[in-house]
DNA sequence: GTCTATACGTCGATAGAC
DNA sequence: GTCTATCGACGTATAGAC
């Protein structure tokens, strides 16, 4: 039999499809994904554009193995309650951001494709609203929950989309200070909480 | 002299020149930059594909000049400090709120262009930052009001793009109790001034 | 000046030969 | 398992008809 000449095509197959998709990734987190076309994916390494396609699908569904889209907030979120916010803008700007801040920018942006989208959502569920919303005392614990994962999508804006040079270039301490206080406010119980019915100007004790 | 049939002409070229334009504006709201061909836009103007380019240069120029991005809350940025952060919110969430989803939706997925992204920032600035931060007391004015730039970026994603069915389906007043205070936080005079050795250590007086 | 016809180069994806 | 050839669609450009 030729069992030879097949494990070493089979072996040969493989290594190409890995690196395909490390090319992938690589392009993928450096020019975005409209900006990446598959025959420069295939170039790079060092493959037939036609392979691309043949190993992972499609463009897209290459593009969602390339991103990796772990639970990487948990030691903040099942933390102490207390200063969570800030601890919750420090990790997000202290443990290797530029790679957060690549994979926010080039998903938000791919977010056209519905398989795009709800794998941010799912992602933005795992690490946030699943381990944030039951530890959270007061009333509506998910709404404030999915509201904190609203603000750090905001702060990532700011630095990976926008890229407000003045966000960028303000100390770790001043933005985890102000920012971190600022989410605090939904992770603590709320004082007034929404109260009786709003649009009526009753709030005098503010 | 041919003026009459002249004069036609041009009138017919303006037409054509505002029936791209108004296509273009409803199918860039509805399927975003890259969903929306320069060809599609033409048939539903009544026009030819190339006339699209020769009126308004490229594909990107269209989509800029069909994106409205006026100062759409003048009104709350002049306002009362107090309570800023909740009309901030509502002012968000009720008046036309679709078309700043739909607007924010598609800019930020087509912001891989830097003219797009320029003028994402442009618009932030004009609307936000310039009217708000010569009014924050306290240290940090303009580094403050860019980070409540950022949650209303944060509470937009929320709501445009990830398009969060507990968030969507909340009330407007629960959103604007919960989410606007959080921002209050940025605008009121922050309670412990991020601290010391901060560069900046001569603000006692908070 | 206003517009049409046509073409160029590139894209993601596919079929089928080796 | 790999590659060649090719498809239809895209954004864009231009020559030339009215």
């Amino acid at each position: 039999m030729s069992e030879g000449a097949t494990t070493s095509r089979a072996a040969s197959a493989s290594a190409t499809r890995e690196a395909i998709g490390k090319a992938g990734r690589r392009l993928f987190n450096r020019q975005g994904y409209a900006g990446t076309s598959v025959r420069q994916i295939a170039a790079a390494a060092g493959a037939d554009p036609a392979l691309v396609i043949r190993y992972f699908g499609s463009k897209e569904r290459l593009f969602l193995e390339t991103m990796p889209v772990e639970g990487r907030f948990d030691h903040v979120t099942n933390g102490p309650l207390e200063g969570l916010g800030r601890r919750l803008v420090a990790s997000l700007l202290t443990e290797s951001p530029e790679l957060t801040f690549s994979i926010w920018r080039s998903m938000l942006r791919a977010s056209d494709s519905e398989l795009v989208r709800e794998r941010l959502v799912s992602a933005m569920e795992e690490m946030f609203i699943v381990p944030l919303a039951p530890r959270l005392v007061g009333p509506h614990a998910e709404l404030r929950a999915r509201l904190v994962a609203a603000q750090i999508s905001g702060l990532l804006d700011a630095v990976a989309i926008l890229a407000d040079e003045r966000i960028t270039e303000a100390s770790d301490e001043q933005l985890i200070a102000f920012y971190g206080d600022s989410i605090q406010t939904l992770v603590d119980v709320p004082a007034d909480p929404v109260g009786h019915d709003l649009g009526d100007p009753l709030d005098e004790q503010n």
